[in-house]
DNA sequence: TCATTTGGTAACGCTGTGTAACAGCCGGGC
DNA sequence: GCCCGGCTGTTACACAGCGTTACCAAATGA
């Protein structure tokens, strides 16, 4: 399995955020950092995410915020979190894990323990099954049916349509962020968990693969557009469960 | 976690190990056997193991010295055991107990015995409900049923269906996680207690053997999908009790 | 118009997966 | 004790998915 987890790591201390993105990228994750909670966002917006190292005191929206945000959105309610505080206060640590966070940690602490907590709560988060909730649900498009519990597409006259793993990962990138421009860099990101490497065509020829499946006519294109020097798009609306 | 338990029954005698094993395995827990205590050791090492029944005599490494064994070793210091003996003085009970073993069995015995002693001492060292009949659950999918208390499998017309032990363990491992994408590594846990060896195929010819009794079509399968880098994926939904 | 950049996709090789065949182990029967 | 049969893990080989490369076409810019 070469999907590495990926960490976000959110601290308005930059010294910090460097060290424990070091630290965690030697120890085999990929890292991403974020001063605020913007930033955060913005990453959560574009790219998979794993689990989240969220500080607790940060100026502007502070941790507890972000994370009641997070547990609000649908897209990241599931996604683990692990706070950081300089108070090593029990008050804390009750309202912090009632926000929804999946574990906390009180600064000054070592950066083994913060790996081991990592480790624990990704283990556990892939734990228990997801009871018909967030998963257990279809997307619509076009008339196509996307079945994500199954891992199967409907074409609009109902027909199973085979799609490799590849093909598969590369269509829900697009069906959740419709309409919006994707650079190869963050297809390559959701679809397949890496990032791009200089000369990398894998993504365009994915698009390929896939375009001879889904489009009525695939030398022109209407479902997943290309955007010359920008990326792709997926241009349907789609219809969520 | 309510996985069925994994039982080890040491002794030296084949015969008892063997109706030990079909006794138990009938009410519902995976049994291993093992001759002596190297064969023991060799499993725990191996495989996760809820509960020991260990016959005090034996040549070579007798019970008593092995219990000890066990306690000293981190790793199953915490494992019940049961002690089995054909000497039913109250001398060996004491010692039996003092060594660390969690409940003591004279020779001759009545398997229900046995029985009721094991459910009892998992029910003590694990608190929560114990599989192992207690449950007398039944799961369904797409028109299957699946007798946990029996370990029998039945086809949408009502046939039963004959799985080996390793096939049965494999398919509650997808039941009780279905719709999610699981491991190699996963499964060979969750189904074997073990984890994986670098060039490991035994979870994909397994996989293959299941499917041969399950799936309408093996080659094209629809229940266990493969996904390509990742693992398996138990696609239909399960009703349970 | 030509030169240059960018994207489409055929073709190829590497890697992961399916499965038949085989070997070892254990339990059952004699 | 012996042999037999079923189960399981290992090995080997065939095949399919994916990334890379190469070449061509389309778009862009002069």
């Amino acid at each position: 399995m070469d999907r590495t987890p990926h960490l976000l790591v959110v601290d308005d201390d930059r010294e910090i955020r460097t060290l424990l993105s070091q630290f965690l990228t030697r120890h085999g994750f990929r890292v991403t950092g974020a001063k605020d909670g913007a930033e955060m966002m913005r990453t959560l917006d574009s790219a998979r995410v794993d689990l989240i190292v969220l500080d607790l005191m940060m100026p502007g929206e502070d941790g507890l915020s972000l994370c009641r945000r997070l547990r609000a959105t649908p897209e990241t309610a599931q996604t683990p979190v692990i706070m950081l505080t300089a108070m090593g206060e029990e008050t804390d640590r009750i309202v912090g894990l009632e926000m929804g966070a999946d574990d906390y940690l009180a600064k000054p602490f070592s950066p083994r323990e913060l790996l081991a907590r990592i480790k624990a709560v990704l283990r556990r988060s892939s734990g228990p099954p997801v009871a018909g909730g967030a998963a257990g649900k279809t997307l619509g498009f076009e008339g196509w049916t996307l079945d994500l519990a199954k891992r199967e597409l409907r074409s609009p006259d109902g027909v199973l349509v085979q799609l490799s793993a590849g093909e598969y990962d590369l269509l829900v990138a697009f069906v959740e962020h419709p309409q919006r421009v994707l650079t190869r860099d963050q297809l390559l990101d959701l679809a397949r968990g890496r990032s791009a490497v200089p000369f990398d065509r894998s993504v365009d020829v994915q698009v390929s693969r896939l375009r001879r499946k889904i489009e009525p006519d695939p030398a022109d294109p209407t479902m997943i557009k290309t955007v010359r020097g920008g990326g792709y798009l997926f241009t349907p609306a789609v219809t969520g469960g």
